[in-house]
DNA sequence: ACCTGAACACCGTTCAAGT
DNA sequence: ACCTGAACACCGTTCAAGT
């Protein structure tokens, strides 16, 4: 009855086991290379043996949301509703930069799982306790949109995979020589002067120019900060839809 | 396909014929089943003829974002730089309705093109003889992130394809009965309060609860009202890294 | 109850060949 | 110069069968 199969020498499967798998092979290599196929082979699998335990791929990914929601901190108590607020963006914000395909799954999917319900529902209810009528707390939570989860969409930044660059010859700024770099940065400069004035550097002596790189998460939280300053001036001002602007 | 000759009806392939066709494509047919293959059926042509145009699929969808690009309404002149800024952004979100599947293009893609960074370059002009700095205009300018492009990611949009309800089970709002709906609104109360207090009206009479609809395009303006008005508070203080919070 | 194997209908893209 | 055909290495998912 011990049969020598595979079987024999792996933990069955199970919903959670096929769940964390797939957190774990996407932070490695990347949501883009995520299949089932590939999936099932880390597992030891068959592809078709996932199905018995995820309905299909779209339920395999709501799955994976699961899990990262579930690592945001809960809300702080004893605390303005500013600072809960801060405190639980970053949280997620802090969750998603250690799962990188975390952004672009949420992104893809419009999933009213109730874990993500719950998240969300949270959050409505830190901005109602701490002052904020109904109506202002809808509008409020549009404006945080996905800042709500950590994140912004922005141009730019780098794709969800890990070894993004050079994986597609494109954009390819880090990979090449130092001197088409620069020819490039020059480049831009002459066909793009706005741009090049709040992106680049020129060193005074030389007429070489250098990318000053951006501060993510200051930027986030600069954003996030202008954002809150908004919203609590709306609600100290008793802002109601007919007498806003 | 009854013709001899495909190829002698039909007008010469060039790479702007087939951005066209593949930008009306996905108007039509949605971007997640615009493929190389759809594409080419759709102009009369075996897969591989598209490839002397367009060197990838990654290219045809940059080719796709400069049709976009090209459709949203240059500067205003004669303005000052929140109505300037306004109508672009409002002008750009015009296009990208007409166009569903521009968002999700726009955000799988980190595309450094020509026209891309043409537009981003124009909208950073506008701040910057609007009297930011261009530290401050860096800051402005990913704060404003994708609200740039006229959208801004939020759960539970809906997805870009055309025919989204009713693709998937999933979600199913629209297509239910009226009790299955009745229903599920109930049970959203009382699982998650919060969302229902700013999302659900309760009639007087009756128990029954009615989800209220979101004005996608009200919510749009709220924020990217409530960021410009920050935006135009920070530069009248003259706002530097030093002496901001 | 859980897993397997073969098959189907798709992808993007290569290479070598046709006109 | 432009287009074609066949082939490769992938997908997600079905169905019927195995243990």
């Amino acid at each position: 009855m011990a049969r020598p199969s595979a079987a024999a020498t792996r933990p069955r499967l199970n919903r959670h086991r096929v769940l964390t798998a797939a957190a774990a092979l996407a932070d490695r290599i990347g949501i883009e290379a995520l299949s089932m196929r590939r999936l099932a082979q880390e597992l030891d699998v068959v592809p078709m043996a996932l199905y018995k335990h995820v309905a299909n791929k779209e339920q395999l990914l709501d799955g994976m949301v699961e899990l990262l929601v579930a690592e945001i901190d809960p809300p702080a108590t004893g605390v303005d509703w500013r600072t809960a607020i801060r405190l639980r963006v970053l949280s997620a914000r802090r969750v998603l930069l250690r799962h990188p395909w975390g952004r672009s799954v949420l992104e893809s999917r419009t999933s009213r799982t109730p874990a993500v319900l719950g998240y969300i529902d949270s959050v409505i209810g830190t901005f109602r306790t701490g002052g904020f009528s109904d109506e202002l707390t809808h509008h409020v939570m549009h404006a945080l949109g996905s800042r709500m989860w950590g994140f912004t969409q922005e141009l730019f930044d780098e794709p969800a995979g890990p070894d993004a660059s050079g994986a597609d010859g494109s954009g390819a700024d880090e990979d090449a020589s130092p001197e088409v770099q620069q020819a490039m940065l020059q480049a831009l400069a002459e066909h793009f002067p706005n741009i090049a004035a709040t992106v680049l550097t020129a060193t005074h002596d030389d007429g070489t120019v250098v990318a000053r790189g951006c501060d993510d998460q200051a930027e986030f939280e600069f954003a996030l900060d202008l954002m809150l300053d908004g919203f609590e001036r709306l609600r100290a001002t008793g802002w109601s839809p007919r007498v806003g602007h």
